[in-house]
DNA sequence: GTTGGTGTATTAATCGTATAGTACATGTAT
DNA sequence: ATACATGTACTATACGATTAATACACCAAC
């Protein structure tokens, strides 16, 4: 688990926003459970209040489910789970569009920059 | 002036990034004189405080000069005012590849939202 | 010299986030 | 039964960033 955080987003948000990156590459799959809250913010060191904000907030957005005092699980709600791929694409693109408009730049010459810039490895 | 804040960035950043925009399509150039502190927080509708932390910001990164109490101005300094436009829209592609990177999205799906959106008038 | 507009500096108040600490109910395993 | 791990809830505190409020120094114009 490699989540490297920033300082500007809640860290809450940002735990959450790699729980969907991992189901969006497949990495999480449909009823698969996951670490408990307190398990979790040993990982990541961070508080286990923290953990459960995090858990609550993919509670509501109903990408995981606990069931009593089980550990928690990725939802089975495939229509859930396949929106989530598109919504962080477009929610990536529609930023970035919002970004880059104002600056009036010619569509190829962002096209172009954008090629360079994800075939690169490097950052 | 149209300027429509969000609530997540800090205002006096989105004020930067606001001249930062209007430099890089030139509606403002070297050696424009800018409204001052107040003059802006009435326009805006800010505490003078965040306009001038705005300023203060500005003039670090070497884009407006002040001398003693006179009104504010664009810098002269053509390097860095070519330089603006270059620095916004590599931000916003660094920014974007890397929400997007993780996600494994193939770039030709990439090019192809980001086009469609891009001619969108809408939002 | 007084007024009013500059930029600047300092302090106070606000607010969201993160953390700490604790407690509770539930269920499993020993 | 006991111990332990789970999820959940609540209060309190700390901290940093942001914004607000106020005051000050400077200078031009009248």
């Amino acid at each position: 688990m490699d989540l490297s955080f920033n300082n500007r987003d809640p860290v809450y948000l940002q735990v959450v926003r790699y729980f969907k990156e991992q189901i969006a590459i497949g990495d999480l799959t449909a009823g698969q459970e996951i670490s408990s809250r307190r398990e979790l913010a040993g990982l990541l060191k961070i508080n286990p209040n923290t953990a459960q904000k995090a858990y609550k907030e993919m509670e509501e957005q109903g990408l995981i489910t606990t069931e009593r005092n089980f550990p928690s699980r990725i939802t089975t709600d495939e229509k859930i789970l396949n929106a989530v791929r598109e919504e962080l694409i477009l929610e990536a693109v529609s930023s970035f569009i919002a970004s880059v408009r104002p600056i009036k730049v010619p569509l190829d010459e962002l096209i172009k920059m954008v090629s360079e810039k994800y075939s690169q490895p490097g950052e």
